[in-house]
DNA sequence: TCAAAAGTGTTAGATTTACACCCATGA
DNA sequence: TCATGGGTGTAAATCTAACACTTTTGA
């Protein structure tokens, strides 16, 4: 097996993945300690390394599956990142993936198992490594790309309120937007369905109910919000 | 200094370059005869494994510099690439990268030497492995930035016309633009800055040369072309 | 003299922004 | 009854898109 590249160098590979979900009006990133050496006991993405016989993204769903149980998880790679000292240990290349998550599907049982916390992306610990350089990459995508494509859902639950979309749109970017013209700019977007169904969870008077309908796009429209 | 990871799989890194020019009213991009097995005498990226002791990016400048005898050429990491079989003669990750250069600072001489070609983006022969996947992600990260990020001038000589940066942008967005517009476009963009030279290549009447200016962007405006 | 590329303004339509009040309900 | 979040329209300003002719000059 080893016929071709014999003479070249390998190197430790490994996935990193990084897990945000919103609640409480704020972004959140799953961290939890380090439970080896190097750097046992700081604050750390969840990661592993990735095996002879698994892709990266096969990999990286593994990670994420261990770590919240969760499988058909949006997920999509921020990049490699392979300084020479990045890990204090040994040379290791990092693949990084995002995942977004609805932070009510995670299962809150497994923070204590792994001694995970969702901590707040503003004010996060610092990180083992270069951590905190991938969360700064990934958040910087996040907010590229959510007003093109249609990443916001796979923060909220399947049915939800406009104002909730219209907070999570506004955390993400950091910054306010006129409900008025958000309402009106959603009304535009076919693949953004109003229900029959009220949510009395949040208001007194109750609030609409919306889906996102990902058939809906694609042939019809861009997604643009 | 193997100490932490032991037990794990390493497994060879490659990086891949995509070195992208525009010649001729097309996007271009250099690629070669694969000078040994697998895939020998198939076309393909130019690339090479990483060494323990270099980073990604120093291993993709490493890459190019052989390549092309260029330094400080923009380069942008495109993404991992590891699928389990991508490789037919081992595992191997390939991290890629896109180099974006004036095709007239190419020394052509290098063609011959390295049995390079330029090839048409929209004519392109088969690649060796997933090296067209790669391809058409860069070209899809191009055409998305162009607007938003100063990359097109690294495709231009320092002094272009007006009429060249048009047609690249077109290129590169494949549509065509309307001269008036553009050119009022251009007109607001502080960072790009008529000289007092002509150009008479390429027009009986002259052209007026422009110049980008990378130090009024930053603090003044965003690039948004 | 003519072919080829450079250069130049105006207007209609579309999009974006700013802005404030009434509604329904549970506590 | 009142505090809370839900829901709604209009007008001004800005931005975008469509459009055609004159200039210069080398061949």
């Amino acid at each position: 097996m080893t016929k071709f590249y014999e003479s070249k160098d390998k190197l430790h590979v490994a996935v990193d993945c990084i897990v945000l979900g919103f609640e409480n009006k704020k972004l959140k990133l799953l961290i939890g300690r380090r439970r080896f050496d190097p750097g046992k006991n700081e604050w750390s993405l969840y990661g592993g390394f990735v095996g002879h016989d698994e892709s990266l993204k096969d990999a990286a769903n593994r990670v994420l599956r261990e770590l919240t149980g969760l499988n058909n998880i949006y997920m999509r790679q921020v990049g490699a990142f392979g300084s020479i000292d990045r890990d204090p240990g040994e040379r290791v290349i990092s693949v990084v993936y995002m995942a977004l998550i609805n932070v009510a599907d995670y299962d809150s049982s497994l923070l204590d198992k792994y001694g995970l916390i969702w901590t707040d992306i503003d004010s996060m610990p610092p990180l083992f490594s270069d951590h905190a350089s991938m969360v700064k990459k990934a958040i910087e995508q996040l907010r590229d790309r959510i007003s093109s494509e249609p990443l916001i859902f796979n923060l909220l639950p399947p049915l939800f309120t406009l104002s909730q979309l219209q907070l999570v749109y506004e955390t993400v970017l950091g910054e306010e937007i006129d409900k008025r013209n958000f309402r009106k700019r959603v009304k535009t977007m076919l693949s953004i369905e109003k229900t029959e169904l009220i949510d009395k969870e949040t208001s007194k008077r109750g609030a609409a109910l919306y889906r996102f309908n990902k058939r809906s796009l694609g042939d019809t429209q861009k997604f643009k919000l």
